[in-house]
RNA sequence: GCUCGGAUGGUGGAAUGGUAGACACGCAAGACUUAAAAUCUUGUGACCAUAACGGUUGUGCGGGUUCAAGUCCCGCUCCGAGUACCA
């Protein structure tokens, strides 16, 4: 009987959806596991081979759990808001909503063929209005919230506003954007709208002046993790920094808590080094510099061991000191140095690493010396990190040292027998001279000392800083979260919660308005009327009661920093999730994804768990305990190359003597670099007429490895594999392509050996067209070779090396096709291991041997050492570390026989050359090293 | 620049410090076939050698530790990823 996979493939999915298989359901009884996916974006070009290659290692280690007796949640949803579909929109007019829905039924039909064991009733969409109304909600809840330092943890605003009407905020030790100070009397006097100005700079959720990445081909600003290099990560635009009025969300308040909160998971060594540098936790010292103009302005180094060395100061061109400390003699200059900074996009700024500055006529008084120090402005100094402002030394910093030879400003070596001719010594090491009360201590005994005596004496106090920065959540785009927020007298109010989703309103056009506004400028009703808590017309905004809402939408970061929650209990419109299920689920056991989202989504949905965390609402601190990062697969594309000005075509190892252009060719027209000839003249009617020289009758392609995109050609869809070769030997064969997390070119030169191996799976099973199955008594060599698979693979499993579990299978169905076995429970067990991996064949075959329930719910085998047991071993029998011969010794012969067997034995003569050993060493089972 | 990975046959890749190259692709030879495909069997790191046995060498480079190193340590080279005027 034939392995006839398309009917086979086509029969258990339906069964599996008609007995709602993975549907599941929390089971006090069981234990839960949660493996989870990060969720795609549903782009127009489909899934291509690299999309699923997670998805089935996740799926693999489900059913595995699943198998264990595990009660195990492995959802699947869409993150479908983001700017593909509204890029779309604008050039199109089809509404993003329309161009996402049929985006996500082409993925799913393609995700259908795979045969994953998703529950696809706990479904979750962005873009629903009933999943964002919890976007919205959680939102709401930062906007109230602020968080204390003390408590460690997020408070609600109006506990705040309690401490300023009876103390004022003199005590606080909370999170804010400036740190300020009132008593409670000045609180009292302030008005409505001075009071929400204050409360903004404490909120979770605020809306803040700051920098931010601005990208004028996108319209909209981004967030960091948007902008590499000064490029947008989404369509590669320039992005320049502008000061603009935005919502942010406080995650610095969290720096803390998510550096700690690393220890506790299980990720790679490097995607938690890549979020240390990204919160980038610095110790040192702010130090306040007074001028004889009677300013005084803070700093922040690490060094404050260098103290003595500072020949300068230097202001960030945003810094608002600018103004303040610029002279009446210098104003000209400096205005015109801070135009030219200005104009400069952040790409620029970096790509220039020519110095430049200007002088702003004051000096700065050293709090030591009592010496006169310029104070310069230079754009190499960052308003957003620190204060933005630095003391300047030279000596011992790269950057000031470049500045200061370009300026010609002094230097003034701190470290005993450092050599400042050339370039500035920058290591942390040295013995300290020319540093008054620091002379002759080491630069780590100096730091902590110069801190101290830097508080004692009052010009400064030990602070740690952060390079993580407040998240940017406000986007000038149609297709996101709308706020639920409006504006009254300019000040933002929330919507009530039991009114929301606030939902996204239509718009005739997807462009920013006339006037500059976002595309929900355009919307017709997009007003709040707080009388009767509902969305009306815009033109009502005259009317007592009714307010504009906000026309900024959220960043693509909202949606998907609390899905897994969501999945827990999808179907809640009272709650984000229950108590009860998220006491159960409580945390994702498993999550498997890229490593693009380190800086991104792992941050964020991480800062979201631990704010919903303070609230009570999610049980764990940490959301993803375990994180497993697949690698991506690369596009491996084909060339044919031309003969110039011809159409005539010369294959690869001929092309040297030609001059020859090479030319992408649609890697589907090649089978192992053979180019289908006649597919190539039909794929593009200027080949139509093409020649051909061959090589041993055959055109062969070139090759090379690029990233998978539709300009290279290079586009592998599952669903052609599916078709040809079905899922299971696709399953099978991207775990089989390498280690899980390494990046690998998609190369289908392989796959028909895996195809191979089912199809010999599939003959195990029968002799000619019958089902050669029976019961009775397992030979031992058939019980070693299935234990033997069962060690293994589950071994494999637990560490997600699967593609040595592919070879296993192999090898363990080559040894029972060899030992001819047809004995049922062996076969059983087989089937139960390869399940995980390819769950068609192992459903087809377990119920052929008689099964009536589904190979999902059976029992994964438990291995008997028993079995494995070997009745005598191969030792690797050496002279000196070199390996010699082979000889097989009883599992029971001791040291001593093993000895004089090998020293006695004629093979040992020739690398004994009559000497007697020196010594023999024995590792059991294994090796017999004799040194002579 | 800094941080983290990696380098093993023609190819993808296996190897708790203990017979390097499992498994698969490819290739070669053979069987079946009028033929091809499919399938099956055998061989396959390189070099030397043979009637046959066999030997030498070999995991990017140079050292070291060890009875024994792809694996551990030190110093390089190259490749990949992340990140950067972060004071």
């Amino acid at each position: 009987m034939d392995y006839n996979f398309r009917e086979i493939e086509k029969k258990w999915q339906q069964y599996w959806i008609d007995h709602q298989t993975y549907k599941v359901t929390e089971d006090a009884s069981k234990q839960k596991y949660y493996v989870l996916d990060m969720f795609p974006y549903p782009s127009g070009a489909g899934l291509h081979v690299g999309h699923p290659l997670g998805y089935i290692a996740s799926d693999i280690f489900s059913r595995y759990k699943r198998s264990q007796g595990f009660n195990v949640l492995h959802p699947m949803g869409y993150d479908a808001y983001g700017l593909p579909a509204e890029q779309y929109a604008i050039q199109t007019g089809q509404h993003p909503a329309i161009t996402t829905r049929n985006n996500i039924a082409r993925y799913r039909e393609q995700l259908d063929k795979i045969g994953f064991s998703f529950d696809w009733s706990r479904e979750v969409q962005t873009c629903d209005p009933a999943y964002y109304k919890w976007t919205q909600w959680a939102f709401i809840k930062m906007f109230h919230s602020y968080y204390c330092y003390d408590a460690q943890q997020a408070r609600p605003i109006d506990e705040l506003v309690d401490v300023f009407s009876r103390e004022g905020s003199g005590r606080l030790n909370v999170a804010c954007t400036e740190e300020l100070n009132f008593s409670a009397e000045e609180w009292k006097a302030k008005s409505e709208v001075e009071k929400q100005q204050t409360l903004m700079n404490y909120r979770i959720a605020y809306l803040g002046d700051t920098m931010v990445n601005w990208c004028a081909a996108l319209g909209t600003v981004l967030a960091n993790d948007e902008v590499s290099e000064g490029l947008s990560i989404r369509g590669g635009y320039p992005v320049e920094q502008k000061k603009m009025r935005q919502w942010c969300l406080r995650v610095s308040a969290y720096a803390q808590r998510l550096l700690d909160g690393l220890d506790a998971v299980e990720w790679t060594d490097s995607l938690k080094e890549t979020q240390r540098n990204w919160i980038g936790r610095s110790i040192g010292a702010e130090m306040q510099f007074k001028t004889q103009n009677g300013v005084s302005f803070d700093i922040f180094t690490t060094r404050a061991d260098t103290i003595f060395g500072v020949t300068f100061m230097v202001l960030a061109p945003e810094s608002e000191l600018v103004q303040a400390l610029t002279t009446g003699a210098q104003r000209a200059e400096v205005e015109a140095y801070l135009e030219k900074t200005k104009k400069k996009t952040e790409r620029e700024r970096i790509a220039d690493k020519s110095v430049s500055g200007v002088f702003s006529g004051s000096y700065a008084i050293h709090p030591f010396t009592s010496e006169q120090i310029p104070i310069w402005i230079s754009d190499y100094v960052l308003a957003g990190y620190g204060t933005g402002a630095i003391m300047a030394v030279p000596a011992h910093d790269s950057r000031d040292y470049a500045f200061a030879r370009h300026f010609n400003l002094s230097i003034i070596p701190l470290i005993e027998g450092c050599d400042v001719s050339e370039e500035s010594f920058d290591a942390k090491e040295g013995i300290m001279v020319n540093s008054g009360f620091l002379n002759g201590l080491t630069v780590k005994e100096a730091i902590p000392r110069a801190i101290d005596k830097i508080e004692d004496l009052g010009f400064g106090r030990r602070k740690v800083n952060y390079r993580l920065r407040d998240a940017i959540f406000s986007r000038q785009r149609y297709w996101g979260e709308p706020f639920p927020v409006y504006y009254k007298e300019g000040i933002p109010h929330t919507l009530p919660i039991d009114r929301l989703p606030l939902e996204l309103p239509e718009v005739s056009k997807f462009l920013p308005t006339e006037t500059g506004e976002p595309p929900l400028g355009h919307a017709m009703n997009w007003a709040w009327d707080e009388e009767n808590e509902t969305v009306v017309s815009t033109s009502l905004i005259d009317r007592k009661t009714v307010f504009p809402l906000e026309l900024n939408t959220m960043p693509g970061f909202a949606g998907s920093s609390a899905y897994y929650l969501r999945y827990m209990d999808p179907h809640n419109d009272r709650g984000l999730v229950s108590e009860k299920a998220d006491q159960y689920w409580r945390n994702v056991d498993l999550y498997v994804g890229g490593t693009e989202h380190a800086t991104g989504h792992l941050i964020y949905s991480r800062f979201w768990n631990k704010f919903l965390h303070d609230l009570g609402v999610s049980a764990e601190e940490e959301p993803f305990k375990k994180l497993v990062n697949q690698g991506m697969i690369q596009g491996r594309s084909n060339f044919v190359y031309r003969i110039k000005n011809t159409n005539t075509f010369v294959s690869l190892n001929l092309k040297d003597q030609y001059d020859v252009t090479p030319i992408h060719v649609d890697v589907n027209i090649v089978s192992n670099d053979v180019l289908d000839m006649e597919a190539f003249k039909k794929w593009n009617p200027e080949y139509k007429t093409a020649e051909f020289i061959l090589e041993d009758g055959k055109y062969l392609c070139g090759w090379a490895v690029e990233k998978m995109s539709k300009s290279m050609f290079n586009v592998v869809n599952p669903d052609d594999i599916v078709e040809k070769y079905g899922a299971d030997t696709l399953r099978l064969y991207e775990m089989f392509l390498g280690p899980l997390e390494q990046s690998k070119p998609w190369d289908t030169n392989g796959i028909d050996g895996v195809h191979r191996f089912l199809r010999r799976l599939w003959n195990l099973f029968f002799d000619g067209d019958r089902l050669s199955v029976s019961d009775g008594e397992a030979s031992k060599d058939e019980l070693k070779s299935l234990h033997k698979l069962i060690k293994k693979v589950t071994s494999d499993i637990e560490t997600f090396s699967f593609n040595t579990s592919v070879s296993a299978f192999m090898i363990c169905a080559n040894e029972l096709t060899q030992l001819k076995c047809g004995n049922r429970s062996v076969l059983s067990d087989l089937l139960v291991c390869i399940a995980p991996f390819a769950p068609h064949i192992a459903e087809e075959l377990w119920h052929l041997i008689g099964n009536q329930t589904s190979v999902c719910d059976a029992k994964w085998p438990a291995y008997n050492e028993e079995y494995l047991k070997e009745a005598s071993f191969p030792y690797a029998i050496s002279f000196n570390g070199k390996s010699r011969y082979v000889l097989e010794f009883p599992a029971e012969a001791t040291q001593q026989e093993i000895e004089m067997a090998v020293l006695s034995h004629p093979n040992s003569a020739k690398w004994l050359d009559g000497k007697t050993p020196k010594k023999v060493i024995i590792v059991p089972k294994k090796i017999v090293n004799v040194v002579v």
